[in-house]
RNA sequence: GGUCCAUUCGUCUAGUGGUUAGGACGUCAGGUUUUCAUCCUGUUAACAGGGGUUCGAUUCCCCUAUGGACUACCA
């Protein structure tokens, strides 16, 4: 048995430029799970002041969709990850969409060929799909490799005029790899340590389609080299292939990169691994963006998320900075970041610690900041707002949210005179004296013209203290006439911002309403 | 079925051959707020199981279990 160690520790990788690349294929919107890929590998970009890439594989033309490009770009840029060699920026390295050269692609499948690594291979996937069942149903399972390979229609099997012949008529055919019989292949990844594996349980993987196109196992290949990626860190479901990546690199005779294989994304319910179709099913987006084509799905952006908790939320999910610091700003996250420190587990996430990440970056903002988004959504209640009002009005209530969108729950009774009043609170709260003490206390603010807090607090507690009264009696039904329920900031606050005219209407039309 | 990977509180995780196994989110309780929310304090809860190795294993090794990925002319 042949024993090839890959070498991991290439003397000069430390050395040389570091240069990772993101290559997404454009099937659809980019999930959260592709989206913190993209970010591990930025982070790792620039924190070894390499080169961060973006590849679009979009070698499979029947899944080609419409958009996804753009949206992987948008979601990117709105994440904050900066890009320095693509699609839109260019670069030396191009083209950096597969589908606009595969061309190249077949030069290389043939040098295979001519090396004897790899063959032409005519069975039609119906053929080989009926000898997968038949060989399930046997109890066994069937691997298109040295075991088979003899038996198939294939230029390995048939003899040379005839497969010869068969090209030339223009039969279809792929190109496989001729994967050798027992051989242990010793690798190394950066997040897992050492693995083995034994050529015999692996297939000869197609590497040239019969559309013309190179699937992915021989196009990221000659991309990654011809674009010299120094590592490539990707999800965890290419760690079975990775045993295929490296024997085509020994064919073409070239130096592998370095590599690191994320953990999955899990859904929160503990089955599989996060997908696309978990669209709008889990209760919180898997999108960083709105998906707007076919079957559209929500996205954080517009869940009213802040990129900068998106990303640290991210970040954080399957990587640890080994100190109890959780907040991060994407500068901080480059400065902390390593490969090491990624976790070998899948991770679930919790949408409660989400909102925890934003709660806490919508605090850091200004009022006038949070102003100016709130005042969007207050247009759409037909509000129009001045923006130093809107001001002192997030001052009271922004520690209560985490979203800038739930700021009108918080507030709509101070842009609108109650409708209703919690029956919980009048049964509980309201008693006989409770309409004549309002009105006592409407001919007390009645005397006050400054309404501001500070102005009208002090008279109105002076006031209670003199005649004796119970300040919760008070003030709960108090609140309850301005508010409309026992919720809300501080009522001095609160009158001093809808001001005295309507404060003495809420009381009015409180008592005439509840009554007695 | 086969191959590979993984396994610390409910969740994200730290950590070590000898620790009261730490933090965060959540939960619950108390305090503050005369309300609600926030906030503060406290609480809760974990080394999957079984064998080794060892004076001693959560930590090292093996097995089992469980979970996951892959097993396409998709990436």
């Amino acid at each position: 048995m042949h024993i090839f160690v890959h070498n991991f520790n290439r003397f000069n990788h430390s050395m040389e430029q570091v240069r990772v690349r993101f290559a997404p294929s454009p099937t659809g919107p980019l999930h959260i799970g592709g989206v913190r890929t993209a970010l591990y590998n930025y982070l790792f970009a620039k924190k070894n002041k390499g080169t961060f890439i973006l590849r679009i594989e979009d070698t499979d033309q029947s899944r080609y969709t419409e958009g996804a490009e753009e949206y992987i770009m948008d979601s990117l840029r709105w994440c904050g990850i900066i890009v320095d060699e693509g699609i839109r920026e260019g670069g030396k390295f191009g083209p950096y969409r597969q589908s606009d050269k595969k061309a190249a692609f077949r030069e290389f499948a043939d040098t295979l060929i001519n090396k004897g690594d790899a063959y032409y291979a005519f069975d039609t996937s119906e053929q080989l799909e009926a000898l997968r069942r038949e060989s399930e149903k046997a109890g066994n399972t069937f691997i298109y490799n040295f075991a088979n390979r003899g038996k198939l229609n294939n230029s390995v099997s048939l003899k040379e005029a005839d497969w010869k012949e068969k090209i030339e008529r223009g039969e279809p055919y792929v190109i496989r790899y001729k994967m050798p019989h027992n051989e242990e292949i010793h690798f190394n990844d950066l997040i897992r340590g050492q693995i083995v594996v034994n050529t015999s349980t692996l297939d000869d993987k197609v590497l040239f389609k019969s559309d013309g196109m190179p699937t992915y196992h021989l196009a990221h290949i000659v991309d990654d080299h011809y674009m010299e990626i120094s590592h490539v860190i990707r999800g965890e479901e290419w760690l079975p292939s990775l045993p295929l990546h490296l024997m085509i690199y020994r064919s073409f005779g070239w130096e592998p990169p370095l590599y690191a294989h994320l953990p999955l994304l899990l859904k929160p319910d503990g089955k599989g691994k996060l997908s696309k179709r978990d669209g709008d099913t889990m209760g919180f987006p898997v999108f960083p963006l709105f998906w707007p084509y076919g079957e559209t799905a929500k996205g954080y952006r517009e869940e009213g998320y802040y990129p900068d908790a998106f990303v640290n939320m991210l970040a954080l999910l399957g990587w640890n900075p080994g100190t109890e610091q959780e907040i991060f700003s994407m500068q901080e996250l480059i400065e902390a970041f390593s490969i090491e420190r990624v976790g070998k587990s899948g991770s679930k996430f919790d949408p409660e610690k989400a909102k925890w990440f934003n709660h806490q970056y919508l605090q850091k903002k200004t009022n006038n900041q949070l102003s100016m988004e709130f005042r969007e959504i207050l247009r759409t209640h037909g509000k129009h707002e001045d923006i130093v009002d809107l001001e002192s009005l997030i001052g009271m209530v922004k520690e209560r949210v985490s979203f800038v969108k739930d700021i009108w729950a918080q507030t709509d009774f101070f842009f609108k005179t109650p409708e209703t009043y919690d029956q919980e609170v009048i049964k509980k709260r309201w008693k006989e004296d409770s309409a004549s003490l309002l009105l006592e206390l409407k001919e007390e603010l009645k005397k006050i013209d400054d309404f501001s807090a500070g102005s009208t607090e002090p008279v109105i507690k002076a006031w209670i203290e003199k005649k004796g009264y119970n300040t919760g009696a008070i003030m709960t039904v108090f609140r309850l006439v301005i508010v409309g329920a026992s919720r809300g900031p501080h009522m001095f606050d609160i009158i001093g911002w809808i001001g005295k005219a309507e404060t003495l209407n809420r009381i009015d039309r409180g008592v005439s309403i509840i009554g007695k």
